[in-house]
DNA sequence: TAGAATTATTTGAATGTTTCTATATTGGAC
DNA sequence: GTCCAATATAGAAACATTCAAATAATTCTA
């Protein structure tokens, strides 16, 4: 399988979920710390961190140290080339993929 | 949880796959049929008739039967609502919710 | 109606995800 | 150093997903 589609199918996985998403949304204004993010939710904190954790590694959100608490903020570059990766997938190219792959019309 | 949240999610699982991934690619060109689609992939056909299932449950791609054969397409405005979703949620806006539900900085 | 082709459904085993409790780690305050 | 607050990790139970084999359903053709 093409790597585009692994990567893209990877970086979807982490925000195919409610809860994940609705973070996603609460971070498009800025940084927030774990603690911000635990009050809006009704999970425990290893629930949260869990997730976070995901979406770390799905280089969805970048994290930052600083004391005791941890800030969260988009990658918005990552989400970027996510939403280009998308449309180009949805929308018909010249160099599509069924121009090369696909069988002849039954 | 809202819903924005919850259709939105259930879209991006059907299409957090790989394999999903590129059957939306090969269809943004156009309907296929099953048979094309299971000739450009190493599964079994009960699989793909599997996956096939999901996208049509999440209403990214319709159906059309002609005689033996089932025609696949995608649905552009499922799609575009889908991208206009995630436009929303990656970007701050003026109502976002992180004005409404989001603590105060500590 | 019988047979063949295409697609869908069912079943079951393996695997992955979610989310909890308990525990560990990290860093600041005293 | 000790205590406390914030976050992370480990482990387990419940639940969901994946995917192949077997089987069923649909529809064309003869």
């Amino acid at each position: 399988m093409e790597q585009i589609y692994v990567d893209t199918a990877k970086m979807l996985k982490a925000i195919s979920d409610p809860k994940r998403l609705r973070i996603v949304d609460m971070l498009s204004c800025g940084e927030l710390c774990a603690c911000q993010l635990l009050e809006a939710f009704s999970v425990t904190q290893p629930t949260l961190s869990h997730d976070m954790k995901v979406l770390l590694q799905a280089g969805i959100v970048n994290d930052r140290r600083e004391g005791k608490n941890t800030y969260y903020s988009l990658d918005n570059h990552v989400l970027g080339a996510l939403q280009q990766a998308l449309g180009g997938m949805f929308r018909p190219k010249p160099e599509c993929i069924c121009h090369k792959n696909g069988p002849e019309h039954p």
